[in-house]
DNA sequence: GTTCCTGCAAATCCTTTGCAAGTTC
DNA sequence: GAACTTGCAAAGGATTTGCAGGAAC
C-alpha cells in the first residue's frame, strides 16, 4: 500500500537526487512520504509534526532542507497564504490558484483557463513574458458565509 | 505645493487620528508626506531611507507603526512580492494587480475587469464571497527579454 | 495633567548556517 | 574512506513589544 502512494513521485526524487549527487536518507523519505500522503497545504510545522508522529527525531532544519529539495525537483511548491508559508503538491498537478477563507482559512482551488488566457493578452500588451502567476482570493466560504449571517441576525 | 500634494489623503489620516482618540505628530505627517510622493512600491527601508533624508530622527519603529495606521485608515496597502514586502498607495486608487519583472525588480500595473468579472462567476460557483484578492505575474519585462534574448545570441 | 508617541533595546518569529557526529555510497 | 546528511545551537533578517522620556491635547 504504503508503496503505492507517489511512487512516481519517489521516483522523480530518486533521480532528482542522484542527478546532484546527494544521497537518499531515511529522514527524506519519511518527509516525502508524509508530504504526499496529506493532500492539504501544510505549513513546515504541520508537516514536521506529521513526520515526528513516525519519527520523533526528525528535526525542522530538515523539513526545511528537505523542502528545498522537493521544490528543486518540481515536486513541491511553495505558496504565502495570509503571510503564512505553506507547501503543496506539485508534480504533474494541474496549474491552479487559490480561495482563502479568512473567518476558518480553509484553502479552495480554482483553475480558469479563461483568466489565463486574459493574463497572456494582458501580458502580451506590454511585451511582458510570462514564467509564473499566484493568484489568491481572500473573503468567505460559504459555511462562514452562512454562519456570520447568523450571528448577524441574531443581534 | 507640498499642501497640495494629497490633501485629501492628509485629511483623511486626520480624520482618522481623530477619530481613533490618536494624535497628530510630525513624524507621522513626514511618513505621509514622503509615502503619498513616492509613486512607487516601497520597502520598509525604502520608505525610512527616504524620511530620514528630511528627519533624520525618524526611527524604524516609527515607520511600521505609522505604516499600520496608513493601511488602517485606507491609504496604504501591503503587498508582498517576491517575498519582499511593499506598501503601496489605496486611497481611491483603481484595483490592479502586478506584474514583477524577475530579472530587473520592475513592478507594472494591470488591471482587468474581465478577470474580476470571471473570479466573480468562479466565486459565485462555490458560494464564496470575495473581499479581496492578490494577482501576481511573475516573469521578464519587454527589455529584459530583449536583453536575455542578446545575451543568447552571443553564446 | 492625562493620554498618546517616540526611539531604543530587547524580544519574537521564521528561516538559514556552522559544525561535530552519524550515514550513505 | 570520501562525500553527504543530520540535529543542535547560533546567527540572520524582518517585525513587534516593553519602557522611560517627550509631545500633543
Amino acid at each position: 500500500m504504503k508503496s503505492e502512494i507517489g511512487k512516481e513521485e519517489r521516483e522523480v526524487f530518486a533521480a532528482y537526487l542522484a542527478k546532484n549527487h546527494l544521497k537518499r536518507s531515511e529522514q527524506r523519505e519519511a518527509i516525502l512520504d508524509v508530504f504526499l500522503r496529506s493532500e492539504r497545504h501544510l505549513s513546515v510545522d504541520d508537516l514536521l509534526q506529521l513526520v515526528q508522529k513516525r519519527r520523533a527525531d526528525v528535526g525542522r532544519t530538515t523539513v526545511y532542507r528537505t523542502l528545498k529539495l522537493l521544490q528543486a525537483a518540481g515536486l513541491a511548491q511553495e505558496l504565502v497564504l495570509q503571510g503564512q508559508t505553506r507547501f503543496e503538491r506539485e508534480y504533474k498537478r494541474q496549474h491552479h490558484d487559490h480561495f482563502i477563507c479568512k473567518s476558518c482559512g480553509e484553502i479552495f482551488e480554482f483553475s480558469s483557463p479563461e483568466i489565463e488566457r486574459i493574463q497572456d493578452e494582458v501580458a502580451a500588451d506590454i511585451g511582458f513574458l510570462i514564467q509564473g502567476h499566484r493568484h489568491q482570493i481572500y473573503g468567505l466560504c460559504r459555511p462562514c458565509v452562512s454562519r456570520v449571517a447568523r450571528e448577524e441576525a441574531r443581534r
